[in-house]
DNA sequence: CGTTTTGCTACAGATAATGTAGCGTGCTGC
DNA sequence: GCAGCACGCTACATTATCTGTAGCAAAACG
């Protein structure tokens, strides 16, 4: 197949076929970036509740995936402060919580 | 590089709660994991013809991907060489299976 | 045999994450 | 009006991980 002709996605690392499955694939496949959207699935948190949530994982690779979480129209700073999810980053959210159930099972 | 990940506790990054759904949130949260699983949901493939499908990345990541995934019980190398879901990593792949139809609509 | 193709490894260079510290801002309460 | 604090966010050296290219040993052809 024809590989990409110009397209270069800033973000997106490896996948230049166009199609926006890879795009999701790719973002989400990024350290803690599942994470993230699993911890915010219930109210918003902010930076630092986040990163307790995320067992104190680095400020530097949380804010990068929140910017790229934000880019993408995931998750938003609320006006307020704290980060949630929004309404399309509450519809992914919802589309990979049966994995939440798969995994108890899996309990490897 | 350690040739194989052996305990099986090791460190799924970050994630002490024993929660399951953190270390596969973890396990998935690597480079390519998700793209490998998303590449293996139809026929199985040989090692070479995975690397192609996943944009000629970097056969050691892949092949520590494989590994990793194959201890998780997703992804077995079939005898007759090539590598394919096993019911369980199916299972999984139709897990996340709506997140195609997702992206179409996401289109970033 | 010789050629391919398989799964897989080596390794140097590049990139990304960790861990810790701290900045600037906007609050409070005093 | 200023110490105290929490906020979002950044700096930066260290460490872990990925990339890219080359190549091996063992099977599967031929």
């Amino acid at each position: 197949m024809a590989k990409q002709a110009g397209s270069r996605t800033r973000s997106v690392r490896g996948s230049h076929t166009g199609r926006p499955i890879m795009a999701l694939l790719d973002l989400l496949g990024r350290r803690w970036a599942l994470r993230i959207l699993w911890e915010l699935r219930g109210e918003p948190l902010t930076s630092r509740a986040l990163r307790s949530a995320c067992d104190e994982a680095s400020p530097t690779v949380l804010q990068a995936r929140l910017t790229e979480l934000r880019e993408a129209g995931f998750v938003e700073l609320g006006d307020g402060g704290g980060y949630g999810l929004t309404p399309l980053g509450r519809e992914l959210c919802e589309t990979f919580m049966p994995l939440h159930r798969f995994a108890e099972r899996w309990r490897r």
